[in-house]
DNA sequence: CGCAACGTTGAAATTCCTCAATTCACGTGG
DNA sequence: CCACGTGAATTGAGGAATTTCAACGTTGCG
């Protein structure tokens, strides 16, 4: 793991109307908000919070002040053990959400880690709160959010709950596919922002076992893998593998 | 699995100030709701929804149009795939809140089913979000149930992830026991509501394995179990097997 | 009584993990 | 520019844990 664990005291931007590819923009742009109600939400939130490829957005056991909207890049959220293990619980990319597991204890369970050089906007979560007892549309949009985060838990835990190995893997892989996708990048052709072991820690599975299944999708023309770098080649064979369950989202 | 299918023409009783035991009650009492306030939400709800075992109360693709608050009894949630296959997603007792995993899509995605006689309040979703804009402290609570809900399945991630047979069960038990305790019963001696089979569905198990592990642990003077019966005799040493992770719950 | 569902137990098969050796990519410093 | 070290990835072999298959006992219900 690349993460070391310095107080980060990283670059906020203010918030100005002109912030065309924002992330809290892409967040809130379905809530269906109008001007006026977007520039008070956009008032409440630091933008572009800039973070390295090991920097952390916040440290697990940390009281919570703000959720995060991804806006650019990706990150890990991770729980850590006493003893020292350490499980992914998600991986977020631009328009993701981070945080709301510490509403119920007032405390980060994750660490919030960036995969790559990331950026995003870091929301208040009392004055959020109080604003969107103020704006229907958005405090519909945060439950949403909110239940999107525990739906797509359901599918994880299917996942990891009673998937072979190579099921996994397989999942894994057409989720980040519709995910890039659905960010506008190629859906067949991408860096993988994770290790081995990340991933292997993702799925439950060791790194070996991760390295010999895309070895053995590489033998099948399923993918072609070349270290990080990864094409998909036969979506549809994939598919079949994880039994028709497409249904459900591995990554957010 | 005892569920049978039917659409089932519940039991509705409606709401009365005397209600004193009520689920929605003990779900709401945490939030410091005022006698006016009470009353609104009661107002709102149905109470006493009455499923027997195998009963549900709802199925997975209907349409969002109500959360439910555990009364009394357990109920399971669970996904099910096209395929055929099943996986229990959680188990909620009283004061536990159902359905927010259809808060984003509009549709529920898990069937809840009863697994042993047990009650609960029906709350229109939209109402109660309206109401809770007029109720800031509603609205906390209600965020506070649905972050316990996404920390909840983090834990149990936690747990299918990168857990032996043995830790998973001895965390089922303890979970279950703790949650029982917090809700006035025995925390060393109980039924267990769940056949071998579910268990083995939620943990990510065999049944047999299930079984097996329960005999290990019985061999061992950790647990007496005779079938559904359960008694835990040493949980000192079952916390021990856990590796301390005592910190996340199993079962809310 | 007899059937059906549940639970237990054993043995064989399989999957996945652990340990270990090797290669590859990349950055550093001579 | 190349040697070197480091961390990541691959691959193999052996072993442990879990699943699968199968037999059998128990309980409850029609």
């Amino acid at each position: 793991m690349a993460g070391m664990c310095l107080p980060t005291p990283l670059l906020f931007h203010h918030a100005h109307a002109g912030c065309p590819s924002c992330g809290l923009l892409a967040w809130c742009r379905p809530a269906g908000l109008n001007a006026l109600q977007t520039d008070q939400l956009f008032a409440l939130a630091e933008h572009r919070r800039v973070a390295k490829r090991g920097e952390f957005l916040h440290h697990a056991g940390a009281a919570l002040k703000s959720l995060h909207v991804i806006r650019s890049g990706s990150v890990k959220s991770c729980i850590k053990h006493e003893d020292g293990r350490e499980q992914i619980t998600g991986i977020s990319f631009s328009g993701g959400l981070t945080g709301t597991e510490a509403i119920d204890g007032g405390k980060y369970l994750c660490d919030v880690v960036a995969l790559e050089e990331s950026t995003a906007c870091r929301v208040p979560f009392g004055e959020f709160e109080r604003l969107s007892r103020s704006i229907p549309a958005l405090q519909r949009h945060f439950n949403a959010a909110m239940g999107r985060e525990i739906s797509r838990n359901y599918g994880l835990m299917l996942q990891l709950g009673s998937m072979s190995a190579e099921q996994r893997v397989a999942f894994f892989l057409l989720g980040l596919s519709e995910q890039l996708a659905s960010r506008g990048y190629s859906s067949t052709k991408f860096n993988l922002r994770l290790s081995r072991m990340e991933i292997g820690n993702y799925l439950g599975l060791q790194l070996e076992t991760v390295s010999r299944v895309l070895s053995r999708f590489s033998k099948d023309r399923l993918v072609a893998v070349n270290h990080r770098y990864t094409e998909i080649r036969n979506p549809g064979g994939l598919r079949k593998l994880t039994g028709e369950c497409q249904n459900i989202r591995a990554v957010h």
